[in-house]
DNA sequence: CGACTTTTTGACCTAATTCAACTAATGTGG
DNA sequence: CCACATTAGTTGAATTAGGTCAAAAAGTCG
């Protein structure tokens, strides 16, 4: 028995067959919450946090002018606040997606983690560095790169993630975005993001359509998105394959 | 007796004597470094955490094909890689700008203060989550705003974090940074940068020129970028002169 | 089936880039 | 201290990536 956050803790830190009863036993009674509402909103001050289970999620900020930008895509796995422990504050939003299944850590479950298991405690460390290290690299990619490069980039990172839980089907998995998400996230118009879709797409690199994504060939796509893994610190090589028992 | 270290962690919590006392005594330990050199370069495992005591910084990453990225300035007070005590190897490099002091905490310490003071602990634990909360304004900022409006942003929050240091003199204060050093921060070209700052310049909102920033009225600068100064969770109000005992 | 959202396309416009030259600065060795 | 080299800043002209506006086509859903 397994699931993506346990598949995605156990890529950090060699689980032990305790701490993956735990977190199971936690993950078993996440909550479901619907598409396009917010699990967290700027300004709140959250008491527990929360995992991703099931579905697919933001980090947002809405600006003065009425403008969105995206700062993460949040896959089955992922943490929405483990950082604001001690901020009083949230300073920006996290919202569904898709349907989600979502957990509740309360902070005594957090302080009984800690104080159960050290790999655990190393392996909940390692998400937040590593969701920083995820946004130095985005910071490259609005810095650096050209539009299609820019998509296809966010797309191998995805991959990558979604491969690291389980939930690739060969180069082909859900991905339930919007084009004026992914402007939003790519600080371009939707139009332009529309019309490097189609480019990519008649190049024969991507293709999204009907909240799934298919890559015909990740190597390829790496390739021209100059994409290297390293920022996502997964341990184990990516293909993997470990048994969890 | 003070110095920017400990009025830059004085602004997260109220530290006692004995707190500033012992950040004093490793401040008054930094090497000096000169300019343009890295103090950790991508790949390094670095053993000791560093502090900029005195001077300016960066953290960036150079990309396959030859650019650079630009993440983050540190002044002084700044860690440079608090977050990298689990990962085994930096995943970007930091750089000086200027010549500057470091101040050295070998594990050892880190673990001396953990122990020894709780609200120097929380004041480390907010650096990092306030490094976060700016990587995600330097998001929003490349990817929602016009040249002019993302430089002002940038010399908005270089004011306000100099000012919380004390290092300001009225609207202006030392950055030793080149047009070409800003574009790689902007993901502009120099051309650009030096275009947009003639316009600001002449809009009579700010000026650059011998590594010294002069802004005219803050406020208006502000007001005009659209600054909010939330994200850097400075505790007490901005303004706010605290002695130092 | 209509109402609504998302995707797609065309035409036009503008912000930003590139290339290239030229002018300050800054620095170095004789 | 000057001649020379080097780096940083400035400007113009031509080009392009990306934005805006507008409207049509295609999905989605009650």
């Amino acid at each position: 028995m397994s699931n993506a956050f346990v598949r995605k803790l156990d890529r950090f830190e060699q689980l032990t067959p305790d701490d993956r009863a735990w977190l199971l036993e936690i993950s078993v009674r996440a909550k479901q919450v619907s598409a396009d509402c917010d699990l967290i909103r700027e300004g709140d001050n959250p008491e527990n946090v929360l995992v991703i289970i099931d579905g697919f999620a933001m980090r947002y900020k809405l600006t003065s002018n009425g403008r969105r930008q995206i700062f993460a895509y949040l896959i089955p796995g992922d943490f929405c606040d483990l950082h604001v422990a001690l901020l009083k504050k949230m300073d920006h939003s996290i919202g569904t997606l898709s349907p989600c299944r979502v957990a509740h850590f309360t902070p005594a479950m957090i302080v009984e983690l800690t104080e159960r298991s050290p790999s655990l405690t190393r392996a909940l460390w390692m998400c937040s560095l590593v969701d920083g290290a995820t946004l130095r690299e985005w910071l490259v990619n609005l810095g650096q790169r050209s539009a299609p490069h820019r998509i296809s980039h966010l797309f191998c990172e995805l991959h990558e993630r979604m491969l690291a839980v389980g939930l690739t089907d060969d180069g082909s998995f859900e991905l339930p975005l919007t084009q004026s998400e992914l402007s939003d996230t790519m600080g371009l118009s939707i139009v332009h993001v529309n019309r490097s879709l189609k480019e990519l797409r008649e190049a024969g690199l991507v293709t999204l359509r009907n909240e799934r994504i298919i890559i015909p060939d990740v190597a390829v796509l790496k390739d021209y998105a100059e994409f290297d893994a390293s920022y996502l610190h997964l341990k184990w090589p990516l293909q993997g394959a470990r048994n969890s028992s």
